[in-house]
DNA sequence: ACTATTTCCTGGATGC
DNA sequence: TGCATCCAGGAAATAG
């Protein structure tokens, strides 16, 4: 359930209240872990790093590391000084990352000293200032990995210009509801504001997404960048329990139009919204103002 | 190369 | 109150 909104509203909050802190040690638990990279492997990579930046990428967290924990600071600053330039690609891009993604219930806490560890807790990294990053997910459905050079899997919805917005969906016989779920088409959409996106250009989510005009992708492109701004500004949608990474709720939940509520009355023509299922997930839309 | 369907996983809601 | 069943859904795996 975190998308891009919730994401980037989590991402912000860890950046302010992590970055410059460095990564003591790492514990990760047993059983089925949610792991996309070998266990050893993660350890190896955050242990004694700094983190430099937390930032956003899709629906990803991403922990930019760097060396700085221990005493291979030495090192680092010879190698900066003297390779900088000779025609290696750059320095950040053999950086370690820890790369997160939350699934549908994972949260990413920073705990202080002390606090009691809360059930589904499946990653816990010490930090130098005694504070604790927690990686606590019921559901399992986050996954931990690292990366030197992670990108996402399609286009960032916010960067993306209108002409290659458009080109994502020529030819495309997929419903346009799930063309906007797929990752590797757009990075960071979600169920929801795929919903809302879809009811704000007017369309509607069975749509093939080839079938679009051009006037109905342009809407869409406009709808897209504008419920996400707008929710990022109110910090994301709270359902089913979400907070950010210092406990606050978003409040873009309360300007959702379709999401949520099948039968109520359409905003702008109190027509009912209806809920279908389209590839197993639910979609909200309104049958009159959506064609 | 695509597209559609199934699977993973648990807490909360629903029904008897 | 208890117990079974269903549902939510991101993304990877599987099937067509």
């Amino acid at each position: 359930m975190p998308e891009l909104p919730e994401v980037e509203t989590i991402a912000r909050g860890l950046n302010s209240r992590v970055a410059g802190d460095v990564i003591e040690s790492v514990w990760l638990g047993t059983k089925p872990e949610p792991l996309k990279s070998p266990a050893a492997d993660i350890v190896t990579a955050l242990e004694s790093k700094r983190i430099s930046e937390v930032r956003r990428v899709g629906k990803h967290i991403v922990f930019d590391l760097e060396n700085g924990g221990r005493a291979s600071s030495t090192k680092k600053s010879r190698v900066e000084h003297k390779g900088a330039r000779a025609r290696t690609p750059a320095p950040t891009s053999d950086k370690a990352q820890w790369i997160v993604h939350l699934g549908m219930t994972g949260r990413m806490l920073v705990c202080p000293p002390g606090e009691k560890i809360e059930k589904h807790t499946h990653a816990v990294a010490k930090l130098s200032s005694g504070r604790e990053l927690r990686f606590v997910d019921p559901r399992r459905f986050g996954r931990l990995s690292v990366s030197h050079r992670f990108e996402a899997p399609g286009s960032e919805p916010l960067k993306v210009e209108l002409a290659g917005f458009v080109n994502l969906f020529h030819g495309r016989k997929t419903p346009i509801k799930s063309a906007l779920l797929n990752q590797k088409l757009l990075s960071g959409v979600g169920n929801i504001y795929a919903d809302e996106s879809l009811f704000r250009a007017r369309v509607r989510p069975r749509r093939r997404a080839a079938s679009l005009t051009r006037d109905d992708l342009s809407r869409l492109y406009r709808a897209v960048r504008e419920v996400l701004e707008e929710a990022i500004a109110l910090g994301g949608s709270s359902i089913s329990d979400y907070v950010d990474s210092d406990g606050e709720e978003g409040f873009f939940q309360l300007q959702h139009r379709v999401y949520g509520r099948e039968g109520e009355p359409c905003l702008v023509c109190r027509t009912p919204v209806k809920r279908v299922v389209i590839a197993g997930r639910s979609a909200h839309y309104c049958p009159k103002c959506q064609k």
